[in-house]
DNA sequence: CTGAAAGCGCTAACAC
DNA sequence: GTGTTAGCGCTTTCAG
């Protein structure tokens, strides 16, 4: 079939062992048959089967990526495949394998994160798209298998998040919103129990407050992050306030300020002439809708790079478990106006 | 550590070898016994190791889905999230467990495909973005392990497709603007050596001439599937031709009906009012642009699960290799009007 | 019907 | 320095 260790061996006039140790670079073993022994591999085109290394070693380097959630989403976004180009340019420029995982949370009932881990042999993780009240935060917490954490805050001795100071992000959105001379604000609000959502909302309130504006409750139309709630909640707001009751829109995802937008322009309203919108993600969809959409990128692509990264070191001991906060990215562009 | 296939023997009092037989739906074995193993696995959260049995079998069932080329497009679409999506869908119905790997086309270079395939341990795989020059192609043709290729065209005895008909999806998305009275229709171009592109030239070709048209070279925009490109081109051509010159823009992909509308916009024309455009993929973007543009479907998560579903058939042995054709979806949105 | 045992390819003790 | 060998957890003959 496929050229195994054992054809080395046999090739290079060694044994097993010999070769294994050559190949994973040990100390003790003669630069001599070290370098017959890479030699006759690359002849040979042998490549180390990964699955039958990772059944046997005892401190694996297999790192895997955990996507949870995403096949429920009904929101599509472009997340996961920028969160994978992050992670594999690390892996790519490293040499290090990355497997990845889709799960939910109703396998995360079924199968435990250490059975999980178990059964596809994963040394160290990293989880992107954890709920706090799915069963695999707690897991985390208590596993002495290194993972990092995307955007999910959980606290372990193990645990690493990678994560934006979504607070101080939202808050400068919000005081971006302000210096342009916006002071009569509706936030469009997402998942009331996400904790996405309850960060961006102390954002707002920081940088309001901070301002002596006033977040009051009836300036805020609540969502499940759904673009149509967006739509029809603004077309309901102004059936209960007037048009000059707001100049701008402080939205708390993209795609809730795509669905601002269109209630606008149903409303006959122009963007940002008539009033301002700003969106939170940084999707790429951003860039094509009219106006294009003044937004915070989350960076993720970035966010993957530096979770591999935390994840090696932390695999290798050279670093400890630890929140990394990355910068965001105000990304100014044509949706919001200078007025006053 | 973990719940061993060792401890249910042990627990149920019989060999790792009935454990085994019971587990996996083995005929030779009483109900009796296998019941009782099955109760005991439960009560212990005994899960198989994943890693050791696809070392050991010999006919596996470990499936991969290898993502090829898009860590380096700068093209950002919904593709891949789509297509693991289906892929996904299909597993969790059926138990079956994917594993995914990226890859690119300096690493099939260097890696061949069944030295990708040994080390995973993949028994079968579903490739997707492979490019028709790259080595990956040739190596299915050869390979006796099944696969599946989602769009590119290979042919090999143990290698599906699952695509759509290009062609026929372009011819018919051309007559439809033939049908709303365009008659003057440019056609913007992707990557020339492209496959897909050729096989939409054909279609539009097909449509245009059955109508008694002609496409000819100078109505054809040129580009490399960028959206800057298609912007450029039309300003372009609107410098050497008439306003009235065209009266629909027919796109290779959405991202270039996104450059041809931004392009006719700073033109200070309106879409679909003085221009009709339509494109080609069915992004989830082209909900969200100004207008909503009228688009081919590629129905991608469709083509995962029907791809994951073709695989396993293959190898159960249920189905012969086949090109398996999914319906396209003609998706009217606002961007033609009607003329004429 | 079930147990015992070989072996998948590799790593890591343990010898020499 | 290098060879030998015992597993990693599982499947699959081969006996009985």
């Amino acid at each position: 079939m496929s050229v195994t260790i054992q054809d080395v061996a046999k090739a290079a006039g060694v044994s097993v062992g010999t070769v294994s140790r050559a190949l994973n670079n040990y100390a003790d073993i003669s630069e001599n048959t070290r370098a017959r022994i890479i030699r006759t591999a690359q002849e040979l085109g042998y490549h180390p089967n990964l699955v039958a290394r990772s059944l046997s070693t005892k401190h694996p380097r297999s790192i895997a990526l955990i996507l949870s959630g995403f096949l429920e989403e009904t929101i599509i976004n472009d997340f996961e495949t920028m969160l994978m180009k992050g992670c594999y340019q690390f892996a790519f420029e490293h040499g290090v394998d990355i497997s990845i995982h889709v799960i939910n949370s109703a396998i995360q009932r079924r199968k435990s994160y250490e059975q999980l881990c178990y059964e596809h042999n994963i040394s160290g993780a990293i989880l992107f798209g954890l709920k706090t009240t799915d069963p695999y935060c707690e897991a985390l917490a208590d596993s002495k298998r290194p993972c990092v954490t995307i955007d999910t805050e959980v606290k372990g001795p193990h645990v690493s998040n990678v994560t934006l100071d979504h607070i101080a992000a939202f808050d400068e959105l919000t005081q971006y919103l302000i210096s342009q001379g916006h002071r009569r604000i509706v936030l469009v609000h997402g998942r009331k129990e996400a904790m996405v959502s309850m960060e961006r909302l102390a954002g707002a309130y920081q940088a309001m407050e901070r301002n002596g504006l006033q977040l009051t409750h009836d300036r805020i139309i609540y969502t499940n992050f759904l673009r149509e709630e967006a739509t029809q909640g603004v077309l309901d707001y102004f059936k209960t306030h007037a048009p000059d009751d707001v100049t701008a829109f402080l939205c708390m995802s993209d795609m809730l300020a795509i669905g601002v937008i269109e209630a606008l322009k149903r409303l006959g309203r122009r963007v940002p002439q008539d009033y301002s919108v700003v969106g939170y993600d940084g999707l790429d969809v951003t860039n094509y809708t009219d106006p294009r959409i003044t937004t915070v990128d989350q960076n993720i692509k970035e966010k993957g790079y530096e979770a591999a990264r935390l994840l090696l070191d932390m695999l290798e001991g050279r670093r400890q478990a630890q929140r990394l906060v990355l910068p965001h990215i105000l990304t100014v562009k044509d949706s919001v106006r200078r007025i006053g």
